[in-house]
DNA sequence: TAGATTGTTAATCGATTAACAATC
DNA sequence: TAGATTGTTAATCGATTAACAATC
């Protein structure tokens, strides 16, 4: 199935984007697309598209573009998504409780198992179906229970702790929201997503416009 | 004080992390670094961090490196922190209220003015102080009051008409949280947020290290 | 002054775009 | 068959890394 081993960084992070231009185009009931017609949409080159998606298939046809349904498909697979993934939040604050309450992620095949947190007052309470237990049992719940991926929503100052308990328990992935680097084994993965950084991007992109002026 | 003209997207979002570690760096009483020690702390290479901060000015010294805390004045600057943004919240659900939460923002100088949501039960609710208003009164408070970033977390299908008031009523920027691309005139500066695309890249990487084993 | 480290130019590497033969 | 559009190679563009003279 793999094509081409060290698919760039670059390529990965638009592979999201296929999969939900895709998706909508499915809702909407389109049958073929070619890149061109798909590039006038999502924003990319024809060209681009074509590249990207060569990297793991053959999956158009000469005179016809790509069939919607079989590419999603072929996209969700390469994604990851045609199996399912055990997941726990650690931290169950703000960014804890939108994450455990989305249930986007639980239509892509991503199962939260449970929460953890400090808090006495959170511990016990259930958000959709899933109960708030005490950090202090975090270690021995990944001995007992298979976890692919911990989701960390802990402030800064513990998320590097956290990573260790999952790490030295065999998490394999990790969904970082702390303002933070983890420092992991190689063989981790991590997907960091820094909210200041974000709105930093922001105010500088502001603000270097409104100098232009 | 701008050097050079047309910063590449690459370097812009380096930025944030170079403040982060320089506030880090700042708050141990650390008062030089030479760009191979902050190589080693940040992990981009000497070379780049050199590059990246020369885009901007002159910041260091041949011989003795940078001044953290000047560096750190300078960055800030360059991000657009000496001055505060004022800004408002559409969509009072999980990720809203996350967001409204946090303190972290304050401190860097975006003052929310206002939490905007459809829903009776919503309304009136207030958090840290902010009351939210029914969604109809948008229009109008963003006619009375100057905000320079209109934060969307509502549902993905009411996003792109959140997104027409917003841009009708000169709001400038737009930090997204809906998943989808919204379609905006070119002075408009739009920050995605992109939680499940995030997601999906982790789920790749783990299918992919799994596939090699 | 000698040592350290920058700022900056040149070399390399990688990613994107263009072009076109292959083929449905 | 003729037209359309892919897969893929080659050309271009941009970003990163290496090297080193300038200078604190």
């Amino acid at each position: 199935m793999e094509r081409k081993r060290n698919i760039s960084m670059a390529v990965i992070k638009r592979l999201p984007k296929y999969h939900r231009y895709l998706r909508e185009m499915l809702n909407n009931d389109v049958d073929r697309i070619s890149s061109k017609e798909l590039s006038e949409k999502i924003g990319f080159t024809a060209s681009q598209i074509r590249q990207d998606l060569n990297c793991f298939g053959d999956f158009g046809q000469q005179g016809y573009g790509y069939n919607v349904k079989d590419l999603y498909t072929q996209i969700s697979g390469i994604l990851g998504l045609s199996r399912e993934y055990k997941t726990v939040i650690i931290g169950a604050g703000n960014i804890g409780q939108a994450i455990a309450n989305y249930t986007r992620f639980d239509k892509l095949g991503f199962e939260l198992q449970s929460i953890f947190d400090a808090n006495p007052k959170l511990i016990g309470m259930r958000i959709r179906d899933v109960e708030i237990q005490d950090i202090d049992n975090l270690s021995n719940f990944l001995k007992r229970n298979h976890i692919d991926i911990g989701i960390i929503c802990v402030p800064r100052i513990n998320a590097q702790r956290v990573s260790d308990v999952l790490v030295s328990n065999g998490v394999k992935a990790i969904w970082n929201f702390a303002p933070v680097d983890l420092n992991t084994p190689e063989d981790v993965i991590i997907e960091n997503v820094h909210l200041s950084e974000s709105l930093l991007t922001l105010s500088y992109l502001l603000n270097e416009r409104e100098e232009e002026e």
